[in-house]
DNA sequence: CGTTTTACCGAAAACGTTTTCGTTTATTAT
DNA sequence: ATAATAAACGAAAACGTTTTCGGTAAAACG
């Protein structure tokens, strides 16, 4: 009924608790004898570890923190999968938070995790945060951070991101080689550094074409959970204010999805009035009609990568080696689909 | 640098910790003077109980335990969602782990649960489950279980879930009612209890209204990650094998996504030709073209109650109440889009 | 003034481990 | 034979809480 204890076993067996400790790990000095004995009891008690106890003398949780603004999202649910992938082939949990896109909950997510003593803790940053104290106390507990997708330049920690520059810069400029000579973009909030970036490379990639740039041209929306219904407005919008534009780059597939629904509801053709590129290559974006050109964002791998670089503070602090931040930018590619082929 | 401990702020105020844990905790027998005190100076230092030292005494880990065989998919992730918001209400963690539709990590996950000694577990089955023995082992050892979706009727525990049969039926009677004469139907694995459900749902309807039902029109998918291609190869075997077919009820919308393209590249025209019903209503069917038709299965609420069953457990388990075990059952809906207008 | 009550505080045990440092016994060397 | 070494084990402290049970002092009572 109740959890086995080495106390038990060790009165099972009219040994000291020490002695049952050591033989379950193998220490040198209890002999092979006692070490069969004792691990045959274990066994056949199902015996366990409290973990709390472990934690409790060693210091070590084996849990680290996960910090997402929000889980139902293609993106963010294959960063999960891989973190949670690579987190159990070093034996860590991962506690899941969503920060819902709220800067208080996130703050509030980030004291629960501290009180809970984890190893670890992996962030991608809500929309509203543009303050980063939470952050920086962690640092200054120093518990190992690592920040990724959505990130603040300004915390000293490692990161893992894609040039999101570059990536919007490459899709602006496929529309620009299609022949589309009037570009607009959807961006995204105006705090998220990717939403900042992806709307630099949009703007780069016009100058350097020789396409002035129009502020009236650029979108904002807010890419939260109901982007969908964003897209449509926009798009609306963008029908009344201009009705020339013939390209528009989109922060985010679902709006752009939300976008497309839209124009073709006003018989506007796709890509042949209005070419389109989104981003994140949801995989919904493969099965719309039409399909939708965008920039593939390696979630999977992303989460992969920003634990190993987790586990490797976390093991430096172990070992009271000196930590050092790295920032590990993944590939990303434009997917040519559908929506951009214009013959 | 390190935490913060009771012995600290009782040595600073030079009263003993006994006091100093009172004080926090508000216990009558502590002067308000005292308590001012101490709180003031647990706030100035940050204090946060070490809560492994909280649960080895109190035995409560305030921790749940979450195995989920996919994280990348839309259903679960809703779930997801409404089991951690639903957890915050109460205070408590989830600990996410994926069983990724194999049971011997899920048996794995448990065990690694069970050592964690999370105060209860919530589990969706993998489609590879047919024994029991690592859930009654829990059961065995008191921690509260509750299933959901994917449950096993045998074991006995509280569940959540929908009533597929109900579900399979109402539209597979929707193909019917449509004009729909030889209806195949894409079912899942043979193991899980929905896919059974879905498919006895699907039978019986025939039969109710008098088409006879012919066991070569029903085909198996896996319904795993790659349920997309699944799709696409039972719908290239069923044109071969059977093409008079004019409806299919199809156990996933993915998998009747993938279905839907590639009649669609053969030509054959939804719903004109074939008629089609998916499952579950993922964001997707609501964009392609044409729209998919689908029982709508309510992930996030499902998250929700099966917490709120999971919290009662726990609760009455600590105050050592009997604890009994309850099935909540979801009501679903038909939801008709282009995929069957027929008109 | 003595006695009981009340208000406040603290010592200590307990939760289940891990680890340091002794202690005992057996073994080898001198 | 004694002394030195090795092998095997255990006592005890520690991790940071919570909670029970007494104890002391002041206040209230007769």
């Amino acid at each position: 009924m109740k959890p086995v204890t080495l106390k038990q076993i060790a009165e099972q067996l009219g040994i000291s608790v020490t002695t049952v400790s050591k033989a379950l790990k193998d220490y040198p000095d209890v002999s092979k004898k006692t070490k069969k004995l004792v691990k045959q009891l274990a066994e056949t008690l199902n015996y366990k570890p409290n973990s709390f106890a472990v934690t409790l003398r060693t210091k070590e949780s084996k849990t680290i923190g996960l910090i997402i603004p929000e889980v139902v999202h293609h993106f963010f649910s294959n960063v999960i999968k891989g973190i949670i992938a690579q987190a159990e082939k070093k034996g860590y949990l991962v506690i899941i938070l969503q920060s819902n896109e709220s800067y208080d909950l996130e703050k509030q997510q980030i004291e629960l995790l501290l009180s809970k003593r984890v190893d670890g803790v992996l962030i991608s940053l809500a929309n509203a945060t543009g303050d980063y104290k939470h952050l920086n106390d962690l640092i200054a507990q120093e518990v190992p951070l690592v920040m990724f997708d959505k990130i603040a330049k300004i915390v000293n920690c490692s990161k893992v991101i894609i040039n999101d520059r570059k990536a919007a810069y490459t899709a602006t400029k496929h529309l620009i080689d299609i022949g589309c000579k009037r570009i607009a973009h959807f961006r995204g909030p105006l705090l998220p550094q990717n939403s900042i970036d992806r709307f630099l490379g949009y703007k780069q990639a016009l100058i350097d074409h020789n396409i002035t740039y129009d502020p009236s041209l650029v979108y904002i929306c807010d890419c939260s959970i109901k982007s969908f219904e964003e897209g449509k407005q926009s798009a609306n919008q963008l029908l009344k204010d201009h009705s020339d534009v013939d390209g528009i780059f989109i922060n985010t597939d679902l709006v752009a999805i939300g976008a497309m629904t839209e124009f073709q509801r006003h018989g506007i053709k796709i890509p042949e009035d209005i070419a389109i590129v989104g981003f994140s290559n949801w995989f919904m974006s493969s099965v719309i009609s039409p399909t939708l050109s965008t920039i593939d964002q390696p979630g999977y791998q992303m989460g992969k990568e920003a634990f190993k670089l987790l586990y490797k503070e976390m093991k430096n602090k172990k070992q009271n080696l000196p930590i050092e931040y790295k920032t590990v930018e993944l590939e990303t590619g434009l997917i040519e689909r559908e929506s951009t082929k214009k013959n």
